[in-house]
DNA sequence: CATGTTTTTTGACTCACATCAAACTCAATT
DNA sequence: AATTGAGTTTGATGTGAGTCAAAAAACATG
């Protein structure tokens, strides 16, 4: 696959991943509003699905607590990982252009969502304001994908896909503020892999190689990144 | 790269290129009614700009006669085609999402287009029942990607991205009343090569691979497919 | 705690496509 | 007809990631 150039991430559109993936989050206090308003709260065990595909686009869900993936199944039965959303996060907007889940939701761990139904979506976005600077996206169906599509036809090598995807963790993680260096990975190696587009064998040998290079240090369910500039590194390598 | 399964093509929604790909096309009668109408026309050399990266969405062209690819560029000077229009059709729907071309067109040989002013679009679809079907796209601003990226994210190997590439031209052959079997292939290997995600070695060895087979006849800038039933099963072996 | 099951890691091997380089084609120009 | 140069074909070689398999680690369960 190609060397390629020097480009630095910062100036190359088609992959700047901090721009375009950052998924819609609320902060504690939103979150909290949400309590107040009484909004619907539902508990999902691990393993739990939250919509399935096919299912009528109703509501989107703010999750308060635990961590979900969504998939898509092929005709052929294979998964494709399409997304991972954690606490704090907005989920269920991948059906705004049909009405329709196309893919499906289910909990990493057990978790506990908030419903915020479509039609009550105009008035709580009056509420809280990280919803307020989505819900013209929302409202307008405008096709919201997040970096797996961006990652996947992008020229990126496997290792710096996994770099990248775990620099999107950490600013994610930063955005609630919690600690950007030191987190729960609640997937799965092969659940990421499919998400990059990669096996899971790959995966590893990813994470090995830069625990190896001193960049983190791998447990099997959580990681600690030591060294974030040479995370950063690693995806302006190519580009 | 994954051997994967063996599921055929019209199974296979992530890579249907037959409902996918097919861009807007115009029948003769339809353009002989846009120059009855007076519509502008202008003339471009082969290498000319029709577009730019950056400029105002003020109308889409239809083209008369010959054909232009688009592309975009990327900051260190990479140059990623994204689409290949012949006469018959209509270009320019890329800037729809954004007011602004992301991209740029530019002439593959001596063309004639005809531009249609966005703002006379309205109108013009009543008498262009082409244009009428895909207008409601055009306005509502939806994304129309062509099948580039569809087969670039997908898991088709160099010959079937060929294969793809080759039956989705002689099809939009066939759609304007011309030889599907027989036409000129007016951009080079590396453009091609460019929109499939391939290098052109790899293009001219398909071809070559396809040749040897009996499947089709190569010429330098023009093709002849002689197996029209191989070259669509060469698809469906992997999908 | 012992046992079985799933997930992860690691190694050896394979293969498709990229890379590098040289030869060839064909059109345009002198 | 000879020259040039871009575009194309072909061959030799390299390499990144997939595949297969087995060991190791983590997790679950009686």
């Amino acid at each position: 696959m190609p060397p390629s150039s020097s480009a630095r991430l910062s100036n190359c559109s088609t992959c700047n991943l901090a721009e375009l993936c950052l998924p819609v989050g609320l902060t504690d206090e939103e979150m909290q509003r949400l309590d107040e308003l009484n909004m619907q709260k539902r508990s999902y065990a691990r393993g739990d699905y939250l919509y399935r595909g096919g299912d009528k686009f109703r509501a989107v869900f703010a999750i308060n607590r635990g961590a979900f993936k969504t998939r898509v199944l092929h005709e052929d039965g294979r998964e494709q990982v399409t997304g991972f959303q954690m606490a704090g996060e907005i989920i269920g907007l991948d059906a705004i252009s049909t009405d329709m889940h196309d893919g499906e939701a289910l909990a990493l761990e057990d978790s506990v969502v908030c419903e915020l139904p479509f039609h009550r979506l105009e008035a709580l976005s009056r509420d809280i304001p990280s919803l307020q600077r989505h819900f013209h996206r929302i409202m307008s169906r405008e096709i919201v994908r997040d970096q797996g599509i961006m990652l996947l036809l992008g020229s990126m090598r496997s290792e710096e896909r996994v770099a990248a995807f775990l620099l999107t963790l950490s600013q994610r993680y930063a955005a609630r503020g919690l600690s950007p260096t030191q987190f729960q990975l609640s997937m799965s190696r092969q659940d990421i892999g499919s998400y990059l587009g990669l096996k899971l064998e790959t995966v590893s040998r990813a994470f090995s190689n830069f625990q190896e290079k001193g960049i983190i240090a791998v447990r099997t369910r959580s990681i600690e990144i030591l060294d974030l500039a040479l995370l950063q590194a690693g995806i302006n390598s190519s580009c």
